[in-house]
DNA sequence: TTGTAGGCGTTATCAA
DNA sequence: TTGATAACGCCTACAA
């Protein structure tokens, strides 16, 4: 039964009848005292249940073992998973994990810079690719990062992702093996390097199968369910249809499927869909989706297991690690309709 | 441009000619000293870049200003937009908030409350209505605490979420001023608090428009999208069946729909579904999903003012605040077809 | 194998 | 109004 006051060291050591240093090193290096010695420490300690001082311990050492994950949208359905992976492998490292969540808001982002600097995480663990903390803190003085899901524009941080050009490329084949020789592709970007990989993976695939541009479709769109309704509109407006949309991630699929929907078409006989992430939303919609799965697990625990390498060794340089993902196959793409 | 190591105290004072103590008292009672030191310092502080260590600063204090959100299911759709609400409110009153995740795992649980044991936070929200760290533990001495979505059984954390019982209650008579006379409750719950007080907002209501019990049938279910479609199949091995399905939840409200659509039948002419939740999948499933929105950044607010208060004034008693949800109305429920 | 003592960066007390 | 200084709890040379 633990009193008001939390057991400090020194609680122990008076019990054990040992001085506060002994204490210490029977928790760090047990080889180092007396096996007698030990058990007698051992034994305070689990009468007063004590537990160290976490603070006092961090700021003595100048490092935390915890693990700042930092998230622009908690909400993201690609993030949960994600967090399993990283989770799993720090503790297996002995490292405990904090979410930090900036809602996109600059000043969120500074004072989780604060919380780091002022030593309280030891890793950073980046889920997005925009800066975090606005332009000019970025990379000053940041712990050792590491990016997931999206690289970040224009640092040396190391990131670790999917394969989106080749997933991508397995989407785009997959179209074209059902038969689909006019394939639009909703979700171009600019400014967003992901997207622009899938593209290039569309590109490849489409090339390949000599596709000429003309039955290509590229619209842009920021990866939103909303955005995908809005290429349908824009879509429709045109003389020509493509047969099947593949679309940069499965939000935007989504809203293709319910801008489809909403004009009244069959699907997924009229036009066939595919997406790209694997959120679990791709389920329930309807037609189920057909998609690319990202390796949401496996990619939080090669990227917690990047960090905390360079956590020890000496400052590696920035490395990217790509995984591969797997085609899902479910109800949304068919073979092509004649029209 | 900082230099190598952070700057601490010691520099700003030195750059600013005045102790240590005068810089302290700079930044936190600026009163207490003459106005042109306070220049001084402040400049300093601006040329040093200067972050106060919050470890430090802890350890003197005994107390940092942190609070621990505990999750069991990040993913969970009612989290993130709760999260909000407490994030807003702490950051009004100067806190930080950190998010721990338990996986619903009790040795994690274990290893956050060695974190709050070890002051690294100084108040606690808990987003599940288990106990938060296996049994020996809880309620030992935790910090100030509070409860959002689902009160801790038995304990006597203050709790803030939505009011169940009316919530329940407002479905229901939606339900029955479409007309229906046969309902079924779907996601009754021999341990879990909240589902009970639905169902009990779901009987007072056909109490009051006097449907006799054989027009009521209730099953149980865990409220997972699994267990509403467990519970279509299950009703449909009976002769009667209802013309309306009220769910404890809307995860179980996509099972019945899923179920429902499986069988074939047209919806919602053939069937009536309402939920509760009003997640954002509510949106994309198919017809859109009527249900009772639960007021989660309101509900995330009071928690964190609760939650704050409590952490200045003089330990108070256990509170519970119930919050008033919307019927939100959307395609899932008409009028009952005859049969 | 064990103990003593210094210091990590702060804040707060007490004098000046 | 300011400065010296003692903790906060811990780890780790350095001595014994």
């Amino acid at each position: 039964m633990p009193d008001s006051a939390p057991a400090t060291i020194e609680d122990v050591a008076r019990i054990a009848e040992v001085s506060i240093a002994t204490v210490s090193r029977a928790i760090h290096t047990p080889d180092k005292v007396a096996k007698s010695t030990r058990q007698r420490v051992n034994q305070a300690i689990a009468i007063t249940g004590y537990t160290t001082n976490a603070m006092a311990r961090s700021l003595r050492m100048g490092r935390s073992n915890m693990i700042l994950i930092l998230a622009p949208d908690i909400g993201d359905p690609n993030f949960s998973s994600t967090l399993i992976g990283l989770e799993n492998e720090a503790r297996a490292h002995g490292f405990g994990v904090l979410i930090g969540h900036t809602q996109n808001d600059p000043e969120r982002g500074l004072e989780y810079l604060k919380f780091l600097s002022s030593g309280q995480a030891t890793g950073l663990v980046l889920f997005t690719g925009h800066e975090p903390f606005g332009h000019q803190v970025v990379g000053q003085r940041l712990p050792p990062s590491v990016a997931v899901f999206e690289p970040v524009f224009g640092s040396k941080i190391s990131y670790v992702g999917v394969d989106d050009v080749a997933g991508a490329r397995k989407a785009a084949e997959h179209l074209l093996a059902a038969g689909h020789r006019s394939i639009a592709f909703i979700g171009d970007s600019k400014t967003r390097l992901g997207h622009q990989r899938r593209r290039q993976g569309f590109d490849i695939a489409l090339d390949a199968a000599r596709i000429p541009p003309q039955q290509r479709f590229v619209l842009e769109g920021e990866g939103t369910i909303e955005s995908g309704r809005l290429a349908v509109e824009q879509l429709f407006m045109r003389d020509t249809l493509p047969t099947a949309f593949m679309c940069v991630n499965d939000a935007t699929a989504v809203g293709v499927l319910n801008g489809l929907n909403a004009r009244g078409y069959d699907l997924p006989h009229d036009f066939s869909v595919i997406g790209f992430d694997d959120v679990p939303q791709a389920t329930y919609v309807n037609p189920a989706l057909t998609t690319i799965r990202q390796p949401r697990t496996a990619i939080g625990r090669q990227a917690m297991s990047l960090l905390i390498k360079s956590l020890s060794d000496r400052p590696t340089e920035r490395q990217e690690i790509l995984l591969m993902p797997d085609l899902i196959v479910r109800g949304s793409v068919t073979a092509p309709v004649r029209r």
